[in-house]
DNA sequence: TTGTTGTTTCAAATTTAATTGAAACATGGT
DNA sequence: ACCATGTTTCAATTAAATTTGAAACAACAA
């Protein structure tokens, strides 16, 4: 049997059965070869909850009305001016925002203020540029 | 006519004809009012993009992926080997992050290598936390 | 009480994204 | 040339997100 020039057996208990390119083989062994490398997934969990996150940032309408709150504190009627949509698609988009809890509506009288939550200012500050 | 409690006409050019709660009405013209609001969302364009990255980035799938390339180049069979999903799958969310601009990647003998992209490093510094 | 305005809810229709398995393509080894 | 392996493409299906308009609800005013 001819040794393959990249097949080489790791010495780590997770070994790929196919064939690696020498590069990818020579720095996986660096980082604890590919058991190293799947141990630095995150949880399942962590990343279902990221990935919502991004979910919740990934329509322009909810941007702009992220945007908006990062301003000041915002009524339906306000953000709906602004944006100008219908009733029904804004209520939508911003049980959404609420939904991944960045953002949250307090009843004022006859209306209802929205504003960004904690977690809400930061990813705004950080996620949006 | 009564004058009502909040809706008060305000000195800009771009009024809202509904009424608004006075505090908010109050912190409004301090910014500049509906019209200063808005000319704080960003252009269509960029909202256009910058949600486009976040819908990159709404999957577990793909975050996975930028986290171990985040580690190393890998090529398409370890990356398969740690996400543990069919070929074709794996290749349409490969596809979908070349397509941000994540991703990159580069035919290498019989492999195709893929690897962060400079946005892509930046972005996964910046989001995946 | 009745009416008005602000906001949400609901079901239906539409659009978009993700999954699947088979087939195709590309590269390198024999 | 042929075969084996790694990877992508394609068309069909399924699933999920978005839009729409009508109806409902809630708070206040008269």
């Amino acid at each position: 049997m001819p040794a393959r020039e990249s097949a080489r057996k790791g010495s780590e208990c997770c070994t790929v059965r196919e064939d690696i390119p020498e590069e990818v083989r020579a720095e996986l062994d660096l980082i604890g070869g590919v058991e190293g490398l799947c141990s630095r997934i995150p949880p399942k969990d962590r990343l279902d909850y990221i990935s919502s996150v991004h979910q919740a940032l990934s329509d322009p309408v909810r941007l702009t009305i992220l945007h908006l709150l990062k301003a000041q504190p915002l009524c339906v009627c306000v953000i709906k001016h602004c944006v100008g949509i219908a009733d029904s698609k804004l209520s939508y988009h911003l049980n959404i925002l609420k939904e991944s809890g960045l953002i949250e509506g307090r009843s004022e009288k006859n209306w209802i203020i929205y504003r960004l939550t904690g977690s809400g200012t930061q990813c705004v500050e950080m996620l949006l540029r």
